[in-house]
DNA sequence: AATGAATGAGCTTTCATTCAT
DNA sequence: CATGAATGAAAGCTCATTCAT
């Protein structure tokens, strides 16, 4: 019986919370490779077999993380984005929500960024990122059919709002800014001037 | 006596370059971690004592080739910004001249994403940004005075235009988009009316 | 209190032969010790508390299996030689119903040859080849005595005899021979000829 | 660079060597799954690494081994059989090399008797028994064809000698008979009066 | 400068066994 | 009787680094 297959008690299921939970951090802090298996198990002071109660390897226990992330992150948009009026209303949600989600989860954004860097967790990244640039080129599409900004490669745009995004969280996660609603603020409206000022 | 002071002889500074090089590679490749030494020094037909003769560790080949690439771009930077008249025509040229770079040395850029992934290489990475930003800020700072753009953070909006440069060239990196002189426009455009839209 | 003194209720019983079957065709497919004992109780469908209700440990339990296994053999030889009217028809009759056992029970078969080079089993296996040498030169003997057969070393034929048995059935057991019953007369008249014929 | 391409010095020769045979005896004497690595490269006084520079896996080591005895021991039969002027000759001499040879070398015959239990091994085994047995039907093949024994089933017949010899090994190995001229020459005179009977 | 061999700490993973429920 | 969870020793294996030649 595979790992993945089994059905978990109450109590497993807030195990295989705390492992992902603790292997996350610590994957963010010091990095994938040189967290060991031995550290998180101490770290929440188990046996080493408890990790391999829970996960097939260490590998899967990132894809697991990984996957989560991925999840939760598209729900919150979702979420944010339905009362938005407009488009371009709710491509600035879209974007806020994103940003407010990493910023409140760096470490899982950390893992992303990780993740892109090594062969074989790269293919899992791209394919979340396809989803995302996807999801709020459809919003760009429409302002651009509503006449609200010019017409263009919507994906590219799209992309390059994710990008300012983020750029944005790598530098909270890194220390050298502070997520105030201020600097948020400067990001959606850098954002929203970068799309429409296409129309000139 | 430590490696970092050993005098090279030409075929030396040869050999050391061709191990950065495939090093280089193969991280960008398959990520630091799992690339290991054996697999360097075999890729290039050499014993391991080759690789120990011109670097300490392999930590410490990683710096140097990160270090290699920091000064390089930098060096393309400034060459690239001299012939700009106004601030706002040295800050594209800036831009350009980064993307350009990137496109054309992605196996760098990736490393410089890994490393700020990971515990040890984290802070060299950081410096190396701040004195991008430091640079790109300058610029802007002048914009703003010229009364080319609002005033503002400054060095938040160099952030926001590396923040869209970085996320392009990682698009292109993973093969999600190709780098044509229409894409660079556009990504410039967007930086161009991103910051100077905060006017209004 | 010691596993094996515990009385069984029939469901015990069952059980218990239950895991004795699943365990031998998986020790006999992969060998014993890749088998886990994760998958046996898995095979069946059931917790680990089960196994070590009904055993001590893995050992035991195959030492279970060789000791059944051993003990069913023995009886049907008896059951088979007793209609034998002279030495040399029990001897057949003897032939015939070991080889038969065997084919018919290919995992114990298995079991045994593997047992045989395990240290910790090995000893086992032994004393129950010793008996069946034993007691296939009794009636070796026997003909020696009526004068069917030369005077010699009883129990050096009696090995041979079992050794043309055994490689027929390790053949079977591999696949290379199908127990037909041209198959076993020629494997019997091979023994019974290499037997008589030391008589000239 | 697979370790099996490896070029080996002098000194490297030697190492390879002293490992499979330390190795074999302790396979031979504990079983192979029992046998850790660990235990091996301590038993000849080396580092860990030592064992994975000339060996893929403990597995690989097992199949080095194996193919290493097959390889001699087929050397030795051919090279005993030359001088076999008549097809019973060559029988006899066959059988006698072989059993020569596993009593030389209980180690690798008990190592073949292990392999043939263990999936991952199993099929490698069976190979060279299907050489051995082709090698002695020839000859069996060309004695029915001078008319010096019964038409037949030449290949059952040389797996019933095989078995014959086989069994005899195994009781050498586990020290229930002593290998002396006299027994071997009962052997052999069992297979021929065996092969021969089927005459009348 | 260069090589092949060696080191050994430390890694990921397995698994027989135990135990609270 | 039975289960799922937990244990932890020990296994196979890797790999950065060192060293004799």
């Amino acid at each position: 019986m595979a790992v993945v297959d089994r059905k978990l008690t109450q109590r497993g299921e807030e195990r295989r919370t705390q492992l992902m939970e603790f292997a996350a951090a610590r994957f963010a802090q010091k990095g994938f490779h040189p967290t060991s298996v031995a550290e998180i198990v101490e770290g929440i002071g188990v046996g080493k077999g408890v990790f391999y109660w829970y996960f097939d390897s260490k590998e899967a226990l990132l894809r697991a993380i990984l996957a989560d992330a991925q999840r939760d992150l598209r729900r919150r948009q979702r979420a944010a984005i339905t009362d938005g009026a407009t488009p371009m209303e709710r491509i600035e949600r879209g974007i806020r929500a994103s940003i407010q989600w990493s910023v409140n989860h760096t470490d899982h954004f950390r893992l992303v960024q990780f993740a892109a860097t090594d062969e074989q967790f790269r293919a899992g990244v791209l394919k979340g990122q396809q989803v995302a640039v996807r999801d709020a080129a459809v919003h760009i599409t429409e302002a651009m059919e509503a006449g609200e900004i010019a017409s263009g490669d919507a994906a590219l745009l799209a992309q390059f709002m994710i990008g300012v995004h983020t750029y944005l969280v790598l530098q909270v996660v890194q220390g050298q800014i502070e997520a105030t609603d201020a600097v948020i603020d400067a990001a959606v409206s850098f954002c929203l001037h970068g799309v429409t000022g296409q129309r000139s």
